[in-house]
DNA sequence: CTGTTAGCGCTTTCAA
DNA sequence: TTGAAAGCGCTAACAG
């Protein structure tokens, strides 16, 4: 910057002045000013810049898994609010592990970004850490994250709403035999639409048979990882096997859902009328499958305008603001894998 | 930093020299200085750090489209790699946009990322920008992204080849209308995979009639942008409407061959008996589509791990590096959707 | 309208 | 093994 100056024969202040366009700057001197950065290429030192402002204008959004449509479009729909209060957006993947979920919070906040967006899974050693953030007055917002924290606002879809309108679902259409596919037993703290799933089995005094509930055992992590189409596929295989099989299922998401139809077909079996099948997520591609996927629609951009707008709230605002929790109603999308067509 | 040196006693050269673990402390002093960044909960500054070191250990990656599964995959390997090396990743969405993919180099460039991996479409403005962070020394790999600088590393799945055997695999099973959904003629120049499906008419002498290549156009940017199951199944309405419809379809992606799908199953016609599909990419639910989707997969996980490897190679090395340039080879992946099981 | 001063928080370099 | 000095590149605050 200082060379500007001295190329066109001003102060470093006045190219400052030029640059940020606040501050008066005469006609002249600004062209000239612009001309001689566009000469030498000139790029400012946004580090510098921040360190001085003591601000970024950036947020951080750390996701768990990037492949996975939910986290898609709630990065979509927060960085659409971002930039139109002009910040800048930068995401982070964990891959859902506690150590890559730290080693995200810290790059972020390192760079100093002015507040962060956590949508990752809840683990012990990670939430530690978010506190230790907030105390540094960095204000943070979880989505779907399951933890309490007094200065740490919480959006999360109404999971255990979901998952009880799905088997609630299966259960008015006569199905007493009804399988849980992406979890097991043990997740049920952590799971709220597997507890939904236990909720609506228990109202109606379906007895709960823990052979019927089924998923990759997260033996080291003891959180439970985002399930797929490959977990479906084996969910199902393993469930066509017992002597008595279910005779719906209801899948933690619509990936695990469309592994789980791929074995019934296999299997000769048809859907619904053989075994109905419901997802959760309502991914785009749900409505595209033979038979289209009945499942559990979350609104995903609004979850992430929401944290977007809770974060940039507590960042504008001076004042300690209190904890916001908002838990967003999912709807019933019914198809054609629990249902089939009346002609 | 220096409250803590003064808490205990030492200067803030030797506070730093505990955090980075460089120099020689004694372990006296180490301790003491430790518990005091435990009890005060100090984070150290990384803007200040990065200013000082010339470096932030920090790649930025753009993405055009995020809800891709090839970008994503793409971020993961990338993340991958950089990790390997002690690298973080920061993402920005750039949403096919070129002033949003310009405010992504902006932002990642001005926080000074060591590094830049740019993995969205060609547009002339960007181009140019990028071309000045190559200027000023940033290390710049493109991916997929079609032009040429002397000093940016080039990487891209063979989508010339791809189109081309795609093509070839449907006429090889006796089709001669063919019919391309995902873009129009005016973008044959940007797109390898539709100039491939026109040299593979070309060489069997089968005429081109426009009226089979069909997608959404896009006037505004002239930059086609991605293509989706909508414009798959409204480009295939249109193209069932054809007084002499096609009898088989290459399309730009999975997405758009399984919006494609959708379409011919309305209207009662059979796949592929009446009409095969062929899509781009192998997603991983092509499989489990009915009929289960044929496909041409590219290496994505193969071109994050490339780029992220000539990236962190031009970051260490000081020598000016030639230009590299890689071009993986497409996989025919021949399912249900082109040909019928024999029983 | 423009310039001066000071300092953001850290680390490199040199000295003890 | 530790410390002092200097400065990375920028801008807030004040002065003119």
């Amino acid at each position: 910057m200082s060379d500007i100056a001295t190329t066109v024969g001003v102060a470093p202040m006045t190219v400052s002045r030029v640059l940020n366009q606040n501050g008066y700057v005469s006609e002249d001197v600004r062209n000239r000013v612009l001309s001689v950065v566009k000469e030498l290429n000139y790029r400012r030192n946004g580090l510098a810049r921040s360190l001085k402002r003591q601000r970024t204008d950036t947020i951080g959004l750390v996701l768990g898994d990037i492949s996975n449509p939910y986290s898609t479009e709630l990065a979509r729909a927060v960085r659409e609010a971002a930039t139109a209060k002009n910040y800048n957006l930068f995401i982070c993947i964990s891959e859902h592990s506690a150590q890559e979920d730290i080693a995200a919070f810290e790059s972020l906040t390192s760079h100093s970004v002015d507040g962060l967006i956590v949508a990752t899974r809840a683990n012990d050693s990670g939430d530690e850490y978010l506190k230790s953030i907030v105390e540094n007055n960095v204000p943070v917002v979880a989505i779907g994250r399951d933890f309490y924290h007094e200065q740490i606002d919480y959006i999360s879809a109404d999971n255990l709403q979901g998952g009880f309108e799905a088997t609630q679902h299966l259960i008015d259409l006569g199905h007493r035999r009804i399988g849980f596919i992406g979890a097991t037993l043990e997740n049920e703290a952590k799971l709220k639409r597997l507890q939904g799933y236990l909720n609506a089995l228990e109202k109606h005094r379906i007895e709960i048979d823990e052979r019927l509930v089924t998923g990759r055992r997260e033996v080291r992590t003891g959180v439970p990882g985002y399930s797929t189409e490959k977990i479906g596929y084996e969910g199902m295989k393993r469930l066509l096997s017992l002597p008595n099989r279910p005779t719906a299922i209801f899948a933690r998401n619509d990936f695990t859902a469309i592994g789980a139809m791929t074995a019934v077909k296999e299997s000769g079996l048809r859907i619904p009328q053989d075994v109905a099948i419901i997802g959760f997520d309502d991914i785009p591609l749900a409505v595209h499958m033979s038979p289209s996927l009945s499942t559990v629609r979350q609104p995903m951009r609004l979850q992430g305008q929401i944290a977007a707008e809770l974060l940039l709230r507590r960042i504008e605002s001076d004042e300690d603001l209190l904890r916001e929790e908002k838990i967003l109603n999912c709807e019933l999308i019914i198809r054609e894998s629990t249902v089939s067509l009346k002609i």
